[in-house]
RNA sequence: GGGGGUGUAGCUCAGCUGGUUAGAGCGUCUGCCUGUCACGCAGAAGGUCGCGGGUUCGAGCCCCGUCACUCCCGCCA
């Protein structure tokens, strides 16, 4: 191949026996037995055996390199004495005739060869070695694959990529900008794209057509195990004269692709996916996000109560509350402490408690005895219970009372084992409202994007119910991940005027807060729509990895730093003078 | 901004009801070992028990404060 190598550590196999080849690689394992000595080398490409005898001159070299130094060897290919079938080399190994240390290294922070669970700040400030691992090597290696498959997808079905800004202005909507100071415009600063929301949408009205890229995105909020601080990347596209439905054949072509070639072994949904308005997924999942890996789904069980004898839910049904009922199959015979521990739960997140029924062969447990002899038959059919069935029963109102529901829903379903942990389960979630009552102010506001368009268009914001007004909005979710969002955008003027006087904006605000956009659609704007990916969170959820930072390959730790490059950092006092920007943080706790 | 968890050797962790000299595995170093593949065997070094204060005859363990990491809520397309 070159001067440093003929083959990679993963090329050699038994058909190459007699043949000399020169490896290079690092020295990731050693096993000295004394008067042979047997080294692992490994690069990117696999790892190869190579053996020492003690008889050579080498021997005491060898002996003598620590382990993850860079060495170079040439040799002879052998078949082995003893054959390794775990490994695609083990047939054959290399009788070493010279060894050359490039490279050597110091004793380690932590071990590479063997899953050493490091704490994450030394990983990160090694991430060097920590990438050399295994693991999160194979991890990079297939966020790579699924770029390119992604790329070549979109490209197949007509679409081409464009760059777009990272020096821009602040995003009107959404997250915490990153904000970067502009030396010829003292005062002033850029703007790192949240999303290139924006210019993708002006590409449309330039002109262009069905746009895509791999889009890095910048939005400085609190990080989570799923959601990377800083700077993550989306698959983000856009088309012209397109509708949701549009969207949709391009992103289940897409993503519905990526999965079954990329699922390794786990079912895959097959496209066109299920579509849940929001307000059913709220209902009936507790979540805007479900996981449908989970089969528990909850009934309303309100009808139920209002005189049923079990008083704390009558009083509360007639305030208005709803009872979510969740039917557990076959949990009739749990032992009380299974419903005592949900009933804990629910208070420690701040609800009244879980009630259940449980239809235990020795007669119904739990609330039960509170319910006249009707009022239980009543709730069997309605719930279609059956003996050995069980029902535990939640009350409430709100979205807060929702967002409860879905997480009780995923604690009982991962309780009970019935996450199919083998499987991608799909959805949309569509019809997401338009705008929602601010629960203090009782005011009206947008609700998620407010650039999105109306269903029913002007006819609907000047007919209904502001809160009744849904929006060609949607999420595409896999196993309870938010991957994907997207909207039909408004592109007309008349209507983005209109919906912003809902939600208590007058047009000269409107004007000196969006002017850019509004402007551009003033001349000419086709109908788009469109959508963007997190590649970040759909290769962790092919690798089943739990932690985002282990599909990137430098990220920052939680509090937004680079524990091995030292940044954030000060700047020098010069580069802050010509940015005319002067440091107070005499302020900084306030 | 709020809540939970964790912090003991380079790394992973054990450490009883508060009681003498704080342990194990991996790693490191030394010696032995010719077919290993997480090689094996024998030995050695390695500790501010996160930090500060308190209670106590006595604190790794109890109390108060603080710091770091992490997960969640808020926030976030």
């Amino acid at each position: 191949m070159n001067e440093y190598r003929t083959h990679t550590c993963g090329d050699l196999r038994k058909q190459d026996a007699g043949k000399t080849v020169k490896l290079a690689g690092w020295l990731h394992r050693k096993r000295n037995l004394g008067n042979l000595c047997f080294v692992d080398l490994r690069d990117h490409y696999g790892i190869t055996q190579c053996v020492f005898d003690k008889s050579s001159p080498l021997f005491a070299k060898v002996e003598n390199t620590r382990v993850e130094s860079v060495v170079g060897i040439e040799g002879q290919v052998v078949v082995r004495e003893s054959v390794n079938p775990n490994m695609p080399t083990g047939d054959v190994e290399i009788k070493a005739s010279s060894w050359e240390v490039y490279s050597e290294a110091e004793v380690l922070p932590f071990q590479i060869a063997i899953e050493d669970d490091a704490p994450e700040d030394i990983r990160l400030k090694y991430r060097f070695l920590d990438l050399r691992k295994e693991r999160i090597h194979n991890n990079i290696m297939l966020r790579s694959r699924v770029i390119q498959r992604a790329r070549e997808l979109m490209r197949e079905q007509g679409f081409v990529e464009y760059q777009t800004p990272i020096l821009t202005a602040s995003s009107p909507e959404g997250a915490r900008d990153f904000l970067v100071p502009s030396r010829l415009n003292p005062g002033k600063f850029y703007a790192l794209p949240q999303a290139p929301q924006q210019f993708k949408q002006l590409l449309m009205v330039s002109g262009f057509d069905k746009y895509f890229q791999v889009a890095p995105c910048f939005r400085d909020e609190d990080t989570r195990a799923d959601r990377s601080p800083g700077e993550f990347y989306q698959l983000d596209m856009e088309m012209s004269f397109a509708s949701q439905e549009d969207v949709f054949a391009v992103v289940e072509y897409n993503l519905g692709t990526i999965f079954r070639e990329f699922a390794n072994g786990k079912t895959v949904d097959a496209a066109p996916f299920v579509r849940i308005p929001f307000l059913e997924a709220m209902a009936k999942y507790g979540s805007d996000k479900p996981d449908l890996r989970n089969p528990l789904v909850f009934a309303d069980a309100t009808a139920i109560f209002g005189n049923s004898g079990f008083g704390v839910y009558d009083n509360l049904v007639k305030e208005d509350k709803k009872v979510k009922a969740l039917v557990l199959r076959g949990c009739g015979e749990k032992p009380r402490s299974f419903f005592d521990k949900l009933d804990a739960y629910a208070k420690e997140e701040g609800m009244g408690g879980a009630a259940y029924v449980a239809l235990a062969s020795g007669g119904a447990k739990g609330i039960a005895r509170m319910l006249s002899e009707d009022k239980l038959t009543e709730l069997k059919a309605a719930l279609d219970l059956q003996d050995g069935d069980a029902v535990v029963m939640i009350i409430g109102k709100g979205v807060k009372f929702d967002k409860f529901s879905g997480r009780l829903r995923n604690k009982i379903g991962e309780e009970l084992g019935l996450v199919d942990k083998n499987a991608f389960k799909m959805c949309w979630v569509v019809d997401f409202p338009f705008y929602e009552e601010n629960e203090e102010t009782g005011e009206i506001e947008f609700s998620h994007n407010p650039f999105s368009m109306p269903q029913g268009g002007m006819d609907d914001l000047l007919r209904k119910n502001p809160l009744d007004i849904l929006a060609y909005q949607y999420d595409f979710v896999c196993n309870g991940v938010e991957l994907l969002s997207g909207a039909v955008r408004n592109h007309r003027p008349d209507i983005m005027y209109k919906a912003f006087e809902i939600a208590g904006y007058p047009n000269e605000v409107v004007d000196t807060k969006f002017g850019g956009m509004i402007n551009a659609f003033k001349f000419g704007a086709p109908p788009h729509a469109g959508s963007a990916y997190g590649i970040d969170r759909l290769v962790m959820l092919l690798l089943d990895e739990p932690i985002i930072r282990d599909v990137i390959l430098f990220p920052l730790n939680g509090k937004a730093q680079d524990l091995m490059m030292q940044a954030p950092n000060y700047p020098t006092a010069k580069q802050l003078q010509e940015l005319h920007i002067k440091v107070d943080m005499e302020n900084q706790d306030k």
